[in-house]
DNA sequence: ATATTTTACGGAAACGCTTCCGAAAAAAGA
DNA sequence: TCTTTTTTCGGAAGCGTTTCCGTAAAATAT
């Protein structure tokens, strides 16, 4: 591929290169017929500024680094998608990694991005328990970051939140005055803030409508189709079976919910459900799962210009929260009488 | 954020410019211990090359693009995945664009690719019948471009296909060896050869076993579960009920299935299920539905490679076509006595 | 009319790197 | 020992821009 350069359209137009570039970057001295002449011929000649020689002149690699811990759930790619949007409008390139889950990877994605000089990090950590001073350098060198969905409190720096107490507390209330009385929690990986904040507003729910909870009212669960199904068989097996479910997030509500039908219990008469971080299948699967939808899309979005916001003004920058809110999903699964 | 560039370690080691060069490209000739003496230093330093520059010099981005259709569901991630780990490895940057399904913003996003000097694209279109012709163009120019998926037979390019045509076969084989005679085949979009691969080899399956097709046993459908929810509907108001239906993807199979489960039909006694593009659903659901699983992250593999190569070796370029195999996952929902 | 300001553009350096060319130093050959 | 070859490095140009500085020409003021 051979590219148009700057110099064969300033050559065509018997101009200096100055004046061509000019003509680009409207903030300088140029008349308004040259300018026009000189657009006007330049896309003629199918001239596209190279953006590497821009990026070398103006400091600035016009990428923005978005690291997440999986893609292939439909929750990351929704925000990467909302972010992108703002981002491709505004002229930035998008370099998207994925950690899977593992904190090792994630630092090497982390720092190979620094290293190719992206002006920004848009980041989901995959475990907020490790180490996080390689985050805190960064922060303190003034490179902008913004943190969303799973950040570390520690960590002095933007941040995109869902109000992950407020929506537990009102999915669990939502069961209480079902009438659900004997409610059970399956908590996410301690490691996440996120799952403390549902385990919070579960609680907090109960002492609302004054209930009491024993410790069996909590059963740590993972993040997977299958610890919720274990979780099911394990209730099953020891005939331990609650009114209803609250989990931290739909896909261990939907594997109990499984077994729990193929164990011929009527939900959401004998047992109801409530998930979390409304998943496709939330809808899908019979009978449709009651849960909490985040705004995925907007995450991406409000993400997206805080960091672009810190980006143009390095200066003036004070971290800032945004704390989102979301929609609880009344479905079949937790729904007494319909 | 300042960064060290090559002339401080020049400095510091009163060596030349051009000699810490080529100690970071060992094609020079440099003494072993003089660029050994350099890269310690550099490290010490904390000197990164340029990304910028080096792209400039070399009139290569390193970027590579990828255009898909969606990224919601399963399996352009997947491949996205495959795609990313060897593309990273050998230092090039993967940009990744989504046209929405949209033919108008595919273009769109092509162009913003070839503008910002990608080297490459991986493209999976978003419609097979529109206009071809910029895509054409660039080939015609020698631009790297590997197509995957979602191809246009009128492209003489590199390609990564799945053998639609052997695996719909095979799995409608394996319904027909099942017992199973009376079997609906749900087309997908008639826009993709994809489709028309499936529902050949559906039809192909039928001669083979010298089973008699009419044109009721092809019902169009979408790629989505409301489709097929439709479909299925339609066919219980009918009463035309089949023994079995292959599905020219999940979703729809999905829908079906739910929809014949809620009006009491046993699955796979009363109707067998057969999907294609093993999504993440299928071995959830109730009972779990045999599939043809693709295999995704080596399309993503194979896709990378085959257009590095392509870079890397401009003038002997030939377009080639690499179909991979799949498995077929076989499960509950077709397979008569367990 | 001339003096002064403004406008519009050219020239050139700089961004950080690669790579070609040439030459001193070292090694090998005579 | 002197010549030839090889090794190793320095200097400088060039990649395609932006941007600073300077200056004719045009516009305005005197």
């Amino acid at each position: 591929m051979d590219y148009v350069t700057i110099k064969d359209v300033a050559k065509r137009l018997n101009l200096a290169v100055s004046t061509i570039s000019r003509a680009f970057n409207d903030k300088y001295d140029i008349k308004k017929e040259t300018k026009e002449l000189i657009l006007k011929t330049a896309t003629e000649m199918g001239y596209h500024p190279n953006p590497m020689a821009k990026k070398l002149t103006q400091k600035r690699s016009f990428n923005i680094g978005i690291v997440v811990p999986e893609f292939i759930n439909g929750f990351f790619p929704e925000v990467i998608i909302g972010a992108q949007e703002i981002l491709f409008e505004k002229g930035y390139q998008v370099l998207i990694t994925q950690s899977n889950e593992s904190y090792e990877s994630e630092i090497k994605n982390v720092k190979t991005l620094v290293d190719n000089m992206v002006d920004g990090l848009i980041i989901s950590l995959s475990s907020e328990s490790k180490n996080t001073d390689y985050y805190q350098t960064l922060i303190d060198k003034g490179f902008p970051i913004v943190f969303f969905n799973r950040v570390n409190s520690k960590l002095k720096s933007s941040k995109i939140l869902f109000n992950d107490y407020k929506w537990a507390l009102f999915a669990t209330e939502h069961l209480i005055t079902q009438g659900y009385k004997n409610i059970v929690h399956l908590e996410g990986l301690e490691s996440l803030t996120l799952s403390k904040e549902r385990k919070r507003g579960f609680i907090d729910a109960h002492k609302k409508y004054k209930i009491e909870l024993t410790s069996n009212h909590f059963i740590k669960s993972g993040f997977t189709i299958e610890s919720g199904k274990a979780t099911a068989e394990l209730m099953i097996k020891n005939n331990q079976i609650p009114n209803a479910i609250f989990a931290s997030c739909d896909p261990p509500a939907i594997g109990a919910m499984m077994v729990f039908k193929e164990n011929g219990y009527k939900i959401p008469t004998d047992i109801a459900f409530v998930g979390f971080t409304e998943s496709k299948l939330a809808g899908l699967i019979n009978p449709p799962l009651t849960s909490v939808m985040q705004p995925t899309h907007d995450i991406g979005v409000e993400a997206a210009k805080m960091l672009l916001d810190q980006i143009e003004n390095p200066h003036a920058y004070l971290p800032q929260t945004i704390i989102l809110n979301g929609t609880l999903n009344i479905r079949e699964s937790s729904v007494k009488i319909i």
